[in-house]
DNA sequence: CTGTATCCTCATCGATACTG
DNA sequence: CAGTATCGATGAGGATACAG
């Protein structure tokens, strides 16, 4: 097994990399739907997470940008229209999502 | 795409479901260790997660005895001894894990 | 419609000390 | 060695209001 210094010195797995840049609530669901669906507007993105704040939002949708995972597209018309998509790079992320997606539709079945 | 509803009567993703069980900071690195190498003991799992506190180390491994993903053998020696080890479901975790520290040690390796 | 800014709450987590 | 208990700091995250 590898175990790759951090910049502390300290040892690291890869797996803390990973999390560190699609971990969290929110990043694996909104990546999954554009993933699975393509593109989503801002709102239309927001109705297929429940319980999700605004601020978290634009928030995690702005992380994810910057991380080159999705893309953002804004047409000027009025009233005003974004599009949200996944990258090739955020792609890359779909096979952890699918495993996940995979093990919740399976043992959440059993729970019931 | 499926999207059962919660007990809330909300829309809920799969996803959501798996990150609630696996995920956090610190389990996914855990029952990778374990999974990988088979059984540690209390401070030498410790020392494989370079920052973890001691309460984040017991709290984290009770809960994961808790869900059934390891277990706890404990030696009534002196001193003590006590052993984790993944279980048969905590495998079953295994593939989204090590799609995970697939991922990282890729991505991470580009950044250098 | 698509955001940003502010305030405030609450859970998470680290440090430390203590126990069997 | 393998934990538990307590306290305090920190930050994630929600509610609300406002802007382009």
């Amino acid at each position: 097994m590898d175990l790759p210094l951090g910049e502390d010195g300290k040892l690291k797995c890869s797996i803390e990399y990973t999390l560190k840049k699609m971990g969290g609530k929110w990043k694996p669901v909104i990546l999954w739907h554009l993933g699975v669906d393509g593109t989503h507007r801002y709102n239309e993105l927001r109705r297929l997470l429940p319980g999700i704040s605004h601020k978290m939002m634009s928030q995690q949708l702005k992380e994810l940008e910057e991380d080159g995972f999705i893309q953002r597209v804004q047409y000027n018309t009025i009233p005003p229209k974004v599009e949200y998509s996944i990258t090739d790079s955020g792609k890359t992320l779909m096979p952890i999502l699918e495993k996940m997606h995979v093990w919740g539709t399976e043992h959440r079945a059993m729970e019931l």
